[in-house]
DNA sequence: CTGCATACCTCGAATCACGAGGTATAGTTT
DNA sequence: AAACTATACCTCGTGATTCGAGGTATGCAG
């Protein structure tokens, strides 16, 4: 069951989420597959990830949804607010600093 | 009340280890420090992280210990194995590709 | 003898990614 | 009409693991 904390993954799906959504309104099941594509398969989340951190994210305030009805189905659309893209700055910000402590600690050659 | 999985945290710690200890044997305390050092202060991490990952990592049989007095001081020097060091690669390779997916993601211009 | 750096350790808490499983509708295939 | 696939939403339990707080002990400087 779940390998659960995968490495690496910790904070990516609510980054990866924030910043499709700062682009433009989006529901659940359209964000599963934009996200394998913006990442050129190198990224992919499953629906039992996806609706979670929207759930998170939406009652801390950081987007708000409408349901809307399209060809008799009903989605539930998604869009960053002010708060929210604070809060995607705060979160880049975060992943810049880790991103290139790691790489530069990765790419320091024997003698450093 | 540790923060807990702090954004883009998770498998770190365990990647600097290895990635420390595959230049040369060293002990505990001194990687506490070497980390930050490396990461140039972008990333620091407490002797709370680092013991237990380097003992789930000696159980794994990745590195093993010798002990080994210092100045009447007794230091536990850990060095890595070939099993490690394969260990090492493939989460290189994690973390190469989701590095690269997000900032190819983080990257996309609108309009992708 | 007080404090600080060195050096090891454990524990509980909090978080969070994940797969499995569940519901329902629409369209296509057999 | 039955079966299957895609769309679209959801919840739950599991497990991994990061973290700070706290604990022990030695050597050395003030």
């Amino acid at each position: 069951m779940g390998q659960s904390n995968p490495p690496f993954m910790s904070g990516v799906p609510e980054l990866l989420l924030l910043r499709l959504l700062d682009q433009r309104e989006m529901y659940g099941y359209e964000l599963v597959k934009a996200i394998r594509r913006v990442t050129e398969e190198a990224i992919s989340l499953g629906e039992g990830v996806i609706y979670p951190v929207l759930h998170s994210l939406e009652k801390r305030s950081f987007l708000q949804a409408r349901r809307k009805k399209v060809d008799g189905r009903t989605r539930v659309y998604y869009s960053l607010n002010a708060e929210g893209r604070r809060h995607l700055r705060r979160l880049q910000e975060d992943w810049q600093r880790i991103q290139t402590g790691v790489t530069t600690a990765l790419d320091k050659p024997a003698g450093a």
